[in-house]
Parts: C-alpha cells; sequence; structure tokens
DNA sequence: CGATTGTTTGATGAAAGTCAAGTACCGTGG
DNA sequence: CCACGGTACTTGACTTTCATCAAACAATCG
C-alpha cells in the first residue's frame, strides 16, 4: 500500500519535516491526517513515569507511522525523528473512500496492519525469550530486510541511522551493555558501522546467532 | 463485534471443543474458518529452537482468537488452550460479506484489531522496562478489566484459570519466580488465589504498584 | 489411586543494570 | 577555522534482578 501513496500521490495534501530528535506527534493529541514517511527513520515511544523509555517500533521510509491512524484519529505513544523526517499527509475521509472503491487496497492496507502486528509480536518474543546478543542481531536483520525492499541495500551495506540509545530503547536493554554487544560483534568481524552506514561482514554467522 | 457472535450466531458454522493443555490451532496449518472462543481462555505461543517458549497473549471468553483470521487463512503461532475450550467457527467468506454490508461491524472488528495491537504494544513495554513484580500486577489486573467487561468480577474476585507457568511465559520469567512474586502478593495481603478464582484485596495498593 | 502436572523453597550463578569518568564526534557561532 | 557545548560512544568496577537447578510436596485427573 504505502509505495502507492510515497511516490505517486493521488489525494495527497502536504509535506511536513521535522529534525533529527524532534517529535513528531505526541501521544494523544489529535491526528486529523494519515501521514506516511517518505524519507528518514521515525521511532514509536513510551515514556514511562520513572524516566525508563520503551521504543515499539521504528517506520522506515515509505510506510505509514502505523496503519491504525487510518481509522484511528489519535495515537497512544509519541512519534520522535530519528533523523530529519519528511512525511506526507493525507485526508483520512478522501483517503477512506478511495479504499472503499478499491478492494485491492483494501488487501495492502490489511497486509500492512497484520505485518504491524507481527512485528510487535517478534519484539515480544526477543524481550521475553531471547538475550541481548541475539535480540541486536535480530534488530540488524530486521533492518536489512525492511531497507532491501526498498532496494537500498546494497553490497550487505545499507544506511543505518539508529543511535545506540535506540537500539537499547527498543530492545529493552541499556546503551552500555549495547555498545559490548556491537564491540563484540566487530571484534568477531560480524558487522561493521562506519559513518550510520551498517555493513554485514559474515551474513550466514550472524543468522546462525539469530536462530536458536 | 465478538459478542455478537459468541451468542446469536448469524451465520454460525459449527462449535468445537479442545481440553486443557491440548493445541486448539498448530502455527502454519490452515485455519479455513474464523474462530470466536465461546467458553474458556486459551493461550497463543511461541516455541523456540532452544525449547523456551513466550506466550504472546491470552484469549478471554467472548474474543476472537485473533482478528487476523477474519483476513488471513493460517496463523503463524501455536494456540493451546488453557482451561477446556468452546469456540465456535464462521464461515470466513459469509462472515466477510456480512461485513461488507455493514459499516458498524467493520468498525468494531478495526476495534478489536487495535485494541489487540495495544495489548501487544503494553506487553512490550512491560518485558523491555518493568521489573518482574509489576510484570505480575500488571496482568492481574487487565485480566480483571478484561472480565470485568464481561461481567465476571464480583467483589474483586474473578475466575483465573492461568498456571504460574503460563504467567511466566507470558512476562518472560520463571515459573520459580513468578511464584516468588505471588507469594510475597499473597504476604503482603494484596491478593489471594484459590480454586482458579483470584481476589484482589488491596485494588489502591496494587494499582501504585503499577504506576511506575 | 497412581501418574502427571503444578507449587513451593533454597542454594548458587549469570546476564544485564547502574554509575562514573573519560574520549570522540559534530554542528554552530564567533 | 577554531572553540565550544551538546550528543554519542567506550570502558571498567560493582550491583541487582532474575535464571538455573534441584528436591520435596501438593493438587488434579484419568
Amino acid at each position: 500500500l504505502e509505495p502507492v501513496f510515497a511516490k505517486g500521490p493521488p489525494i495527497m495534501q502536504f509535506e511536513k519535516t521535522v529534525g533529527a530528535r524532534r517529535p513528531v506527534f505526541r501521544a494523544g493529541e489529535p491526528v486529523d491526517h494519515v501521514p506516511v514517511v517518505c524519507e528518514g527513520w521515525a521511532a514509536i515511544v513510551e515514556y514511562l513515569p520513572n524516566g525508563r523509555r520503551q521504543i515499539l517500533g521504528f517506520t522506515v521510509p515509505g510506510e505509514f507511522i502505523t496503519a491504525s491512524l487510518v481509522f484511528s484519529t489519535s495515537l497512544s505513544h509519541d512519534v520522535e525523528a530519528v533523523t530529519p523526517v519528511l512525511y506526507r499527509n493525507f485526508d483520512r475521509a478522501a483517503l477512506r473512500e478511495t479504499l472503499a472503491k478499491s478492494p485491492d487496497l483494501v488487501e495492502r492496507l490489511v497486509a500492512s496492519s497484520i505485518a504491524e502486528k507481527e512485528r510487535a509480536d517478534e519484539l515480544i518474543i526477543d524481550l521475553g525469550r531471547r538475550r541481548a546478543e541475539q535480540r541486536v542481531a535480530r534488530l540488524i536483520l530486521q533492518a536489512m530486510e525492511r531497507m532491501a525492499r526498498n532496494n537500498q541495500v546494497v553490497d550487505n551495506s545499507f544506511n543505518f541511522p539508529l543511535r545506540q540509545t535506540h537500539i537499547a530503547d527498543a530492545l529493552g536493554l541499556t546503551a552500555a551493555y549495547v555498545n559490548q554487544v556491537l564491540t563484540s560483534f566487530r571484534q568477531d568481524r560480524l558487522i561493521n558501522i562506519e559513518n550510520r552506514a551498517l555493513t554485514v561482514l559474515d551474513l550466514s554467522r550472524l543468522r546462525l546467532l539469530v536462530e536458536q
């Protein structure tokens, strides 16, 4: 679904940009359009009263921030820009009318909504039953897959703008510990990170780490 | 949505029962009807290659096993009966036709699907950033809320069939540790569990534990 | 009523957290 | 172009939370 709107917008309304580390939306505030991210990464974030935070997921370019915004007019979590974010806002009523006329588009909306749920379920499994190493390895592989789907992986190398705090808050770890894991990955020649670009040096060994 | 189908079924197909601890569905196997649980609790479960398991959620009576089965014809996780489960199977095509005619029902389907996603997000936050005590307390309060919605809570007391292993596998803990937490809850006169019935003795103190 | 399944308790250990201090990096303005 | 402030990364010493393992006991269920 999203590619359609990310590129040639039939019912586009207007674009907006948000700088890195700035909020895109605040939890609870009304969202009167349906946003699709065109450029940059965003994080869906929950802040807890004790100051900790949990990242519920990331949106990569070409995706809805969340498919539920087609139906719902507010979000229960904050959305923050990881990199500078450019997103397009679609008129909700117009979008829903378009959907009503196109069963094909509905299928695709349903599909991205199911995919969202599946990513959430995978994250639950990670947080509940996998150790830090596996969580980090899986995050990397998942990011690679999602980027590959948009043809943004060349030579096992792709843009990876997440800070170690993002990884930590997404995986229920601390930045200090994520650092240790990444350092050990580098020493083992599994990956390399330079200039916000991540290169997977040994894909099969990384996949092996992830199974089990 | 579900209450409609759990009670007076316009397009009911047939009922099935499954004994406690038995599988309801296997991951990947085709599901050619849309199941709604009428009696009993079920768990959605993922088994990992290392023998651990993670429970992704529970269905209480009157709910879809998962709303995504209205669209999708298979599940990516096992479903297991916690108690004996009685569920009704609806014809997917007929159900979708009914939906096409009733925007009201669609709204309700969307709502339960969003609720499912919200529960998943809450669980992510629990597993990522809350400690065992809070996780257990929140599970109890959530169960109470869901049962209350079906008028199954009397005097802060309700049917609670989960074994400690279920709680552990749902919250990313071990049964031994869940036992310690529950024991401490009982000693603190927060709750009582007897005969598969859970009574909340001090709701406000339990809520206090959960915030923060 | 025996067998399976679930609960309780304790001793021990490991994974990951906390805290702290130092270094590197980066964008902005003088 | 350099200095500066903020952000990000790295490392190490120490602590906490929870896991692991084991064994005994209790409850349930054919």
